[in-house]
DNA sequence: AGTAATACCTGTAGCAACTACAGGATCAAG
DNA sequence: CTTGATCCTGTAGTTGCTACAGGTATTACT
């Protein structure tokens, strides 16, 4: 009776390659994803093979995006269980957030510190008017 | 003839421990420098304890600094190679300076970046005037 | 229906740069 | 001479993947 396509038996029901392309997260890492936990293990086709919920998609959408924002997979982890508890866990996922913001800021202002030093190595050696290269003798302990 | 101290036989000759202290490099990191060659494979004491001269111990500085600067190892072993092959290897050590500094900037754009978003996101959530964790749902895909 | 080209499977090992044991041996000091 | 600190080797764990090898399933085409 139900009129479903072969190659796609139902629209929501995907294969771990449709997941991917569809997720921007490779094959291997979502098998990854799936022994460590982060990833529900899925229903398999006959011959064995994963088959996955839009559900799946969501999830692996939400990952990806709290990655490229720099959370760790642990964080990540968190947040949705957050999700998963929902009530008043808006105050947790805030700070989950800010603690991770603060980490950010940090981060930024280390790379700004190596980014002055180096750049101000780099425009002695510019100027050439070191006899040796200044860069090298900057980063020893002292004129030993 | 010589007033060597026995506690420290020459003044050159260090325990790891010591080196380590001097460094400030983890003893367990500086093993694992000289199993990967970062460090040279040094003398023994008659009972098999490894004994470093000054000269490990700048190079453990050196090494030190250039980490802190956020280079990789395998960048360092480039430029301590450079160094000793010294003559006018200047223009390659700021070459790989430059890569490193363009790497960084890159960092810091992409930390930015993410602070914008988060922090978008955490006033929203401080405002209140969301139903539900605004979080958590502009990290899902769409409000499907 | 047959066959070839994909796509998928498991399991293991590798990457960076360490850190943390376990289970001993050695060394310095009282 | 004994205690306690330091050191030894070797292995496994960390984080977040990626890359095989060697085999099975599925799909597309004729």
């Amino acid at each position: 009776m139900k009129k479903s396509f072969p190659d796609r038996p139902q629209s929501d029901q995907l294969s771990i390659g449709r997941l991917a392309s569809g997720s921007g997260v490779k094959i291997e890492t979502i098998r990854y994803y799936e022994k460590i936990g982060m990833m529900p293990v899925p229903k398999r086709s006959t011959g064995g093979q994963r088959i996955y919920s839009q559900a799946a998609l969501n999830r692996l959408h939400f990952i990806r995006r709290c990655r490229e924002l720099g959370f760790t997979l642990k964080e990540i982890l968190l947040l949705l269980t957050l999700d998963a508890t929902a009530d008043r866990s808006c105050n947790e996922v805030r700070d989950v957030t800010l603690t991770h913001l603060a980490q950010i800021k940090r981060k930024i202002a280390d790379l700004k510190r190596m980014q002055s030093v180096l750049s101000k190595l780099v425009v002695q050696c510019d100027s050439g008017s070191a006899p040796a290269c200044p860069i090298l003798e900057a980063l020893q302990p002292a004129n030993a």
